[in-house]
DNA sequence: CCACATCCATACGCTACCGTACGGTCACCG
DNA sequence: CGGTGACCGTACGGTAGCGTATGGATGTGG
């Protein structure tokens, strides 16, 4: 994000850029709230909706999954997370995407340490497939149509292996309140 | 990686490093070239001699999981990937860690979409959880002591679900010649 | 001792970019 | 019609970095 260019992309000049703008900061800090409040609580808020946790985490990974490589901007934000106006977004995002999901494994019926290691497992797993996506289109062995699918399901099978049932018909545990 | 600053760093001038390197670009495929030696043909020739598959995946897990924070070259490569001079090395590095993990799940003896899907989940967890630990340190729900080997055994024993029993009793199948 | 190679330091030109100064245009309002 | 504010363009100074020119220093073989 350099002025310059950005100008000229615009076919205008500095100087109009420095009149909306105090600097370069002003437009950069812009640009992460309006990325903060797009794309993260924008999916989780049409997340939240969905009462069942399961299709919540079903829904979760084919969105995310569908729009990987698309989208180069999370990564590239994350790439930047050294920077000091980008490190505390960066931050509050992955931290409440974590939380999210370790929310969702717990509502599952997980005991907390268990949906905890899933969550970081799922969440590792969305972040380096996003990656390896938008860096190197091709490498992941996803050569077209239904490939995508069979890899979320079973990406989702092993992360629901075990998943106690959720309205156990005799003496389980219900899921946590939270 | 800027000339002037590493030269001032080592506490010489640009004219030495003109005198050692033709330019920048000669720097940045000298260093490239040794970390592809360094960490991709170590770390894969040194797992190549444990026979068991599934031990050589614990392994590869462990010495990987333990050193992620700790060393950011990876990660700014992989940011990098756009650069012409950087993008075939990580391109051909990261084929290879994927086809050497496909590898080994075909020689526990899933079949090989399975083994495919199990390898991309294993490696892109891998690569988020490198990229997290980097970036972002503190967010992974890691605080202490034994929570990273728990993780580690956790995700291995789900990758490793429902595998076929490598020297089967009855009539299973034994693990591809390859 | 001298010629030569090796290695290093200073000084310079060049580009890309940030930020500021300042003047110009244009619409609207009294 | 004159003034005022919103908006834009040009010109400038400043910095970081790449690459080059050029002149030392220092050692080594003849």
């Amino acid at each position: 994000m350099a002025v310059e260019p950005i100008a000229a992309r615009l076919g205008t000049t500095k100087g109009s850029f420095y009149w909306h703008f105090a600097n370069r900061d002003a437009l950069v800090v812009a640009a992460l709230e309006l990325w903060e409040r797009r794309f993260t609580e924008a999916t989780i808020t049409a997340l939240a909706a969905e009462p069942d946790p399961a299709a919540r985490l079903r829904m979760l990974f084919t969105q995310v999954s569908g729009s990987a490589g698309q989208n180069a901007a999370g990564v590239n934000l994350l790439a930047a997370a050294a920077h000091e106006l980008v490190a505390p977004v960066v931050r509050r995002v992955v931290q409440r995407r974590i939380d999210f999901t370790i929310g969702i494994f717990e509502e599952i019926g997980f005991p907390l340490a268990v949906a905890v290691r899933r969550a970081m497992l799922g969440y590792a797993a969305y972040v380096g497939h996003y990656e390896l996506a938008t860096r190197l289109p091709g490498v992941l062995p996803l050569d077209d149509g239904g490939q995508l699918a069979d890899y979320v399901d079973s990406v989702l099978e092993l992360l629901l292996h075990d998943a106690p049932t959720r309205w156990p018909p005799s003496g389980g545990r219900l899921p946590a309140a939270h």
